[in-house]
RNA sequence: GCGGGCGUCGCCAAGUGGUUAAGGCAGCGGCUUGUGGCGCCGCUAUUCGGGGGUUCGAGUCCCCUCGCUCGCCCCA
């Protein structure tokens, strides 16, 4: 029989990583309940068209990366490739917008059908949040604040944060024009790929990985010279909510995000140890959206941060001395021999487990000798004897791996309190 | 979708055409028929991701294929 493997770029998490997704979460859960942000939860499974209309027919999201199919009724399904356009979904068809406005979280997964590599997975984990219902600039500054603490706590260094404004809808469709014009003009100077882009999608030419491209681009005009006066001031009002707070930006008048409903402030924040995809969140505002997927006209900021890329840090700022969360040692190892024995062992470890301890069971039936080098590397202090004279007698005999005590024979409610006892004397509470 | 690198036991890893595929960790058994941490002994890949080919002979060379990985594109 060939072993089954999982697909491509499907990642199996297991228990040596949990504990750092664990931290994530947690300390993600912790900062969203401090700024008054709930959870929502909504399907992995949309249809098509939201995405679609969402994040815009002609980004590569859509046009190329989806997980597309047909259910049994003939509807054209998709495995959500992103959060925003479905929350905002949510929040329309709940009637949620006419309470006010809305502070939401989700977590989970999202699926992109990409070539997988460092730092990107078809199935990745974001968290995200969306102020919904906020228009003042001074909610683009916290949203990004929330990014910015929650990132700081994790203790990660080698973070930026980037900044732009994108402008209104008028604003890009002026630069646009302007740009296109000059980008044919230097068309002869552009690598293959940003040619190719001059007609679909011209405001990505400008961040092209391409050195020879990026030279000549410096002589191109700047998204930021085509601003209204008000889109301007809208953004240096953004700037000044960010240096009240004492959060250091770079503004990079090259960032674009890639989905089509931002608009004015788009950010990012990246780490310089991360390799190419460096993005460990990203956001912005996207007054639009919402009444594009047909709901009242609501202003609306927010930002998603991949959980790979931040696990990956994590555990390189792990590998660079401090240990990562291993799981915890028992508290008691129970070995075992016969029948009888096994079964005072399961029941000695139900108590000792009813009881607050951490109790792990040998199943092995191996030799004593085996099962006590077990006990010993568990890290459990305490390990408690169940063969054929205990089982007999009701007891268990508790032999102290760590200190100097001699063994006990004791009845399994004596194990259990003088084990808890031992743990509370050493200043741990079980 | 397009490039580069890699693929030897659960993990790490030697091997660079010559005939029995090192070693370490983990695992299992024993020295110790009921007592661990040290030590010692033994066992664990008819096989080198898979399939073809070259050769007297291939893990080692060639081709195809699958997988992993890094990068491009794009994004979290």
């Amino acid at each position: 029989m060939e072993p089954l493997q999982s697909l491509r770029g499907m990642v199996d998490l297991l228990p040596a990583v949990t504990a750092t997704w664990q931290r994530i979460e947690a300390s993600a859960r912790e900062h969203f309940r401090r700024a008054g942000i709930n959870e929502i939860r909504t399907p992995l499974l949309e249809v098509t068209e939201l995405f679609a209309r969402g994040i815009g027919e002609a980004t590569d999201v859509v046009g190329k990366e989806m997980y597309t199919f047909l259910d049994r009724g003939e509807r054209s399904c998709t495995l959500r490739p992103e959060g925003t356009a479905s929350v905002v979904r949510a929040a329309i068809q709940h009637g949620l917008l006419s309470q006010g406005p809305q502070r939401l979280w989700y977590g989970g997964p999202m699926f992109r059908y990409e070539r997988p590599q460092a730092g990107r997975q078809r199935q990745f984990h974001q968290i995200g949040v969306e102020l919904l219902g906020v228009a003042d600039a001074e909610s683009d500054a916290e949203a990004i604040a929330i990014a910015w603490d929650l990132l700081a706590d994790l203790e990660l260094g080698g973070l930026e944060l980037e900044l732009n404004s994108l402008g209104t809808l008028d604003d890009r469709a002026r630069y646009r024009a302007e740009l296109v014009a000059w980008l044919e003009a230097h068309r002869e100077q552009l690598d293959a790929d940003s040619q190719q882009r001059i007609t679909t999608n011209p405001l990505r030419v400008l961040d092209s990985k391409h050195p020879d491209t990026q030279a000549v681009l410096a002589g191109a005009p700047s998204l930021h010279d085509a601003l209204s006066p008000e889109s301007h001031e809208r953004f240096a009002q953004v700037r000044r909510g960010l240096e009240a707070l004492a959060i250091p930006f770079r503004l990079n008048p090259r960032l674009v995000r890639g989905l089509d409903y931002y608009g004015h402030t788009a950010f990012e924040i990246t780490s310089n140890q991360l390799g190419a995809q460096a993005t460990v969140c990203g956001g912005g505002r996207y007054d639009g959206l919402v009444q594009q997927l047909g709901g009242p006209a609501t202003p609306a900021v927010g930002w998603a941060l991949g959980m790979e890329r931040l696990v990956l840090l994590l555990s390189q700022a792990a590998a660079k001395g401090a240990e990562l969360s291993q799981s915890a040692a028992p508290d008691l190892y129970v070995i075992s021999r016969g029948e009888a024995g096994a079964q005072q062992a399961l029941l000695l470890c139900r108590l000792a487990r009813q009881a607050g301890l951490i109790a792990e069971r040998d199943a092995s039936g191996a030799a004593f000798a085996k099962q006590f080098k077990r006990a010993d590397r568990s890290g459990a202090p305490w390990a408690a004897v169940l063969g054929e004279e205990e089982a007999a007698e009701g007891v268990a005999k508790l032999k102290d791996l760590r200190g100097e005590q001699a063994e006990r024979r004791l009845p399994p409610g004596e194990v259990v309190a003088l084990v808890k006892q031992s743990l509370a004397a050493c200043g741990r509470q079980p």
